[in-house]
DNA sequence: ATGAATGCAAAGGTTTTGCACCCCC
DNA sequence: GGGGGTGCAAAACCTTTGCATTCAT
């Protein structure tokens, strides 16, 4: 249960259902199983197909009964490894912990953003803010680091639910 | 799988009646227990002074590990209800996660400040930085959302060792 | 053919829980 | 005294791994 912030950038993910298109998920993963020697299955395109249209986050969990529910044909183990080797890949990231302490997953494609909680409702809204960013970079150079890459989750309670 | 150890119960004073300095967490802790009917053992105690004076982050584990050390008579059970109650009671919080995906707590005593993952020696930096934590506040408050906490961490590498 | 991938089950590891006993308030 | 707390062990979970088998290339 993601939505898109009332005042972030809303994406639009365009649903083409035909053939490859360049920089598709269906490419960078085939260019990367092909530069590994690695095999596209039955099995590694099913769940890949699954965890790489996800709106958003997801936990492994989620992901493995998900997959299963459509194809009960495929092992947990096989979830688990396959979800490996996207992130191997570059396709999949690990972001936030949810509550319970367990990682959750999301598509790298799905962009830089950084995640608001909602306190009271729950929700999880995704949000891009230049200022934040700018000060950030900023910083971190000032203190001698290069930014690789961040993580930055803001619990907070939105009013109108609130009141 | 985990032996544990021989345990036995045993009476000691306890020497922390001495200074309680208002706003301490010996204060925090009592207070709480007392308001919602919960009592302080004596394992309690111990669990709590330790967690509670740990100079940063840990794993559960490592604390499950270092009051067995002392307390050897303290069931790793007895460990986890207590950061639990800890956590409600607002004096314990979790953190990052680490590599392992394992959620790390902290003292939220210990103020707030973001962090800095090293990915060259993987050392945990914290950090305070005004601009961005003024960027966030404004960037929440023009969505709509009322800021309770947030979790910032950034991963980068330090300049000096990765060259 | 040949080495990667899978399913299954077992193993590993962490956290929770049921229960009888203990002890703080 | 009563209800929360604890130790212990088992259970519940989640994730990884070993191995025989299947399958993509």
């Amino acid at each position: 249960m993601v939505k898109s912030a009332p005042c972030g950038r809303k994406k639009v993910r365009d649903p083409s259902s035909a053939g490859e298109v360049p920089g598709s998920w269906e490419m960078v993963l085939t260019g990367f199983l092909r530069e590994k020697s690695l095999r596209l299955t039955d099995q590694r395109r099913k769940i890949s197909s699954i965890a790489l249209t996800q709106d958003s986050h997801f936990e492994i969990q989620e992901l493995v009964r998900e997959v299963r529910k459509i194809h009960p044909e495929i092992s947990p183990a096989t979830v688990y490894r396959n979800v490996k080797t996207l992130c191997e890949a570059g396709l999949l990231q690990e972001t936030l912990e949810s509550k319970s302490g367990v990682t959750l997953y999301e598509r790298t494609e799905s962009g830089h953003h950084d995640h608001i909680v909602c306190l009271d409702c729950g929700l999880i809204f995704e949000f891009h803010n230049a200022a934040i960013e700018k000060a950030q970079t900023k910083a971190i150079r000032a203190m001698g680091f290069l930014e690789s890459r961040h993580q930055h989750v803001i619990y907070a309670k939105c009013e109108l639910i609130s009141k």
